[in-house]
DNA sequence: AAAATATGTCAATACTGCTGACATATTTTT
DNA sequence: AAAAATATGTCAGCAGTATTGACATATTTT
């Protein structure tokens, strides 16, 4: 006769904050996440951009002159994944490569102005989703916000 | 003579909080996210699951008896693409399928044993990255930041 | 009996990530 | 000057996760 082992036993209770602290949280930001990134989704669509357009586009803009080495430290993926869409973003004329001057191995990234144009497209509405979340908090308590996000990087 | 239209100029200044308001926290959300759901990647990795894998578990053990469909509400992802991470689940043990009692056409999903430990496992890091970057902040503070959150999600 | 619902599955496709290998140009080190 | 290291680009192949649209089955509702 097969017996069932301990662990294939069915649960019916909900996991809960006690088994894991900040359970709440862990939910909290998967969805304000989820919602955060779907605003941009839609713009990106039409153009036959992703989100990996976006971030490179938004680094880009916000580093002109950026090498290629840099924006792979910061994105955290690898030069061939980075390669596909910088080199989309180029020929959509987003993004424009120099030679370095004082070292022409390296590929200068700036934004043309219409790539600063998509760019500033794309985050408004992320940039009035965090104003209504922030909106009627005192700077003190925005600050905590601020800080609280800070800390959740690195390690 | 070929003229550069305005649209091709190449920019090099950084764009600003003048331009974008919150742009320092969009990043900064980027950020955290990235570094949030990296950490039980590597968790996941050498079981051969993924990200999708996470999330499905971590929705079925905090509703055990949810059915399928609330499931891709909730993920707001395709029968599809739910479809197979839900299958390996299942055959990997983690999560059964009960028959609906008062309807037979329900698949209603419960964590076994195994699917419960699992998702403890994956959610300790998470849950220690957001008790250390709340540490610290009074009682006060703290539910402003889950404000914040809670204010980002929807529409 | 017909229509609607819940689920499962098929085929085809896209995006984004990965590894490893190799090529080129340039700079730094020896 | 030659060798080594660096910055970038590209190739082939693979994996995970998402999409759409079509169709099948079982069950419930109308």
């Amino acid at each position: 006769m097969r017996m069932m082992s301990e662990n294939e036993q069915i649960l019916t209770t909900p996991i809960s904050e006690n088994e894991i602290p900040q359970l709440e949280n862990i939910e909290l930001l998967f969805f304000a996440y989820r919602d955060f990134v779907s605003d941009p989704d839609k713009q990106l669509a039409h153009r036959n951009f992703g989100r990996a357009h976006h971030r490179v586009l938004y680094f880009v803009n916000r580093s002109p002159g950026m090498t290629v080495a840099e924006l792979l430290d910061l994105l955290r993926i690898t030069k061939q994944s980075l390669g596909r869409v910088l080199k989309q973003l180029i020929e959509a004329g987003h993004i424009v490569q120099n030679e370095g001057k004082s070292d022409r191995r390296k590929r200068l990234l700036y934004p043309t102005q219409k790539g600063r144009d998509l760019i500033l497209e794309l985050s408004q509405p992320q940039s009035e989703r965090l104003s209504r979340a922030l909106e009627g908090m005192d700077m003190d308590e925005k600050s905590k916000v601020v800080e609280f996000l800070k800390r959740m990087i690195g390690n």
